[in-house]
RNA sequence: GCGGUAGUAGCUCAGUUGGUAGAGCAUCAGCUUCCCAAGCUGAGGGUCACGAGUUCGAGCCUCGCCUACCGCUCCA
């Protein structure tokens, strides 16, 4: 029995090998955690995100969508905090190989002068007793003094340093300090350095008068920039969503497990803006809106958990992911965040605009609340590519692989064979192509043994074969052969239509989230 | 980013103490026409991840570097 990891590198190996997932500028060695979708997994994807694109946006009359830029104004990521959050300074303890935030153990050992002052202070109390004047202590005990003295020095310091981004600065007060690392012991350093999770550009072509621009690191505040626009030009009444599909990119130290973490990926958000009071109806609304979407494609119920947030961000007043059992555990597929009205309030602040909601039967206007749906469309792909394939044994003592993936999310929605390559099928298979190629992906193949044929249709999750024998020319039928239970049915071809429609229609789908 | 392990054809691998690369499968062309892969014939495909160094000579030794995996760390 194979582990899971084995059962993980397996997939990583079967994503190149049958074209749905390539490694980044492979003939130059590749890029770190950047990765390509291949000719099958691009059509995957695209099914992916028309999957979700439709359920929000045509299952909700009140949700549209628009496609933001992936440039924005600067100051867009200064109200969204991600100037400040995602910008940490870094120091590693060469001997422990423990990485710290510079700035936190400075912090710690500021703690920790007042920590000696307020013991000083408490022993005093002790001493003496009711007519103690801790005031009166502070300002003439003589070592109380030299601490608060050190530490107003020390403070003065770091302040200047953070506040020019003085890296060197920074690792020479801990140096100076002697902070130790809490496990070496020791005061060996490296250099302070910079990690900033957002990736820089600049936008201007001369070296003069060129402004430092950021690839977002999100898509939501797309949505939030333009909440006027849409509300307005759209006439959109609260509650209402908008919906973007798109890519962020984010400059993550590590990124490991495949798609699951890439520098570059991809978002499917939608904003949901309600009134003040109501969102929390609202956040449990999406909750399980957003998961009868997952469980609807069928992979198994039991692969979904919410995992709710304990401490929430600064922003949230709600938070849970959607998680998925990839081969690494479960892990969040998707984030539900009852965000309030940071956002809006956030760029009203900054941009000096009135970014509010007139509600005309209340006669009132006000900063509308928002719940946030987010989900990772490369993540969306791993958990079903991981929960499709499968290595089948068969009665003769062979074996196949499969993706057994939805069928409405296949690449190829099925493979006309000619059972031969002469008498005149192959041009009778063309027909039946042609018949269908305006509306559906399909292949065609005429190479090799058909079960080989049928195989490799198996390994990239074609649910339909449809074969032409020698009796098609005679009685106008042809065999289609369904990828997971392998059975066989003789059907007129004029019902071939019919049958591949099935397969790649959502509406089945829809109809069940929608009850 | 740190440490460990690895990298030879599309895939899985072989390659003897350093003597200028092999197999199977896959691919392509042809034959075969068989409804669940691995019949026959032929062909293409590798500057041995990349870059230096040692050597008369490097897939093999040394250093650097890239990428992947595992552990730590970080992020959410």
């Amino acid at each position: 029995m194979a582990t899971q990891e084995e059962v993980f590198k397996k997939i990583i190996a079967h994503c190149k090998e049958y074209g749905f997932v390539f490694p980044s500028s492979e003939i130059y060695d590749g890029l770190s955690a950047v990765y390509d979708y291949g000719q099958n997994g691009v059509e995957l994807k695209n099914n992916i995100k028309q999957y979700w694109w439709n359920a929000m946006t045509r299952l909700h009359s009140n949700i549209v969508g628009i496609d933001a830029a992936i440039f924005m104004h600067p100051t867009t990521w200064k109200a969204s905090g991600h100037v400040d959050a995602f910008n940490d300074p870094l120091i590693d303890n060469k001997d422990s190989k423990k990485r710290y935030r510079a700035d936190v153990l400075i912090e710690e050992q500021l703690a920790k002068i007042d920590d000696k002052i307020n013991k000083e202070v408490e022993k005093a109390r002790k001493r003496f007793g009711d007519s103690f004047d801790e005031a009166m202590f502070r300002q003439t005990n003589e070592r109380v003094m030299e601490h608060i003295q050190k530490r107003e020095a020390l403070h003065e310091r770091f302040a200047k340093a953070m506040n020019d981004n003085d890296l060197a600065e920074l690792r020479q007060i801990i140096v100076d300090e002697k902070i130790v690392c809490p496990i070496s012991g020791t005061c060996n350093w490296t250099d302070v350095r910079q990690f900033n999770l957002m990736f820089t550009t600049e936008m201007g072509s001369t070296a003069e008068g060129t402004m430092k621009v950021y690839l977002r690191p999100e898509t939501a505040q797309g949505i939030f920039v333009n909440f006027l626009n849409v509300q307005k030009t759209g006439r959109m009444k609260i509650p209402f969503g908008i919906a973007q599909i798109g890519k962020a990119f984010r400059n993550e130290i590590v990124a490991r497990q495949f798609v699951f973490r890439m520098k570059e990926f991809e978002q499917m958000e939608m904003q949901f803006f309600v009134q003040p009071g109501e969102e929390l109806k609202w956040f449990e609304y999406w909750k399980q809106f957003r998961l009868k979407w997952h469980k609807a494609l069928g992979l198994g119920d039991e692969k979904y958990r919410f995992h709710d947030h304990d401490k929430l961000a600064h922003y949230a007043n709600a938070a849970t992911d959607i998680e998925f059992l990839m081969p690494f555990g479960f892990k969040e597929v998707e984030g539900i965040h009852s965000r309030t009205d940071f956002d809006l309030s956030q760029h009203a602040k900054y941009s000096n605009k009135k970014i509010e909601y007139f509600d005309a039967e209340k006669g009132e206007s006000y900063t509308p609340y928002v719940i946030e749906t987010s989900i990772g469309v490369d993540r969306m792909f791993l958990s079903i590519v991981c929960s499709s394939y499968k290595e089948e044994a068969l009665a003769d003592g062979e074996s196949r692989v499969v993706l057994s993936l939805p069928a409405v999310l296949a690449p190829i929605k099925a493979c006309i064979m000619p059972l031969v390559r002469k008498d005149g099928l192959p041009e009778k298979a063309q027909e039946v192509l042609n018949m269908l190629k305006y509306d559906f992906k399909v292949a065609y193949d005429e190479k090799d043994s058909i079960g080989k044929r049928y195989r490799r249709q198996d390994a990239i999750g074609t649910p339909l074969c449809i074969t032409i024998d020698h009796d098609t020319l005679q009685d106008n039928c042809v065999t289609i052969r369904n990828r997971d239970t392998m059975q066989q049915e003789r059907v007129p071809i004029a019902e071939v239509y019919a049958k591949v429609a099935k397969e790649a229609s959502f509406s089945e789908i829809y109809k069940k989230i929608a009850d």
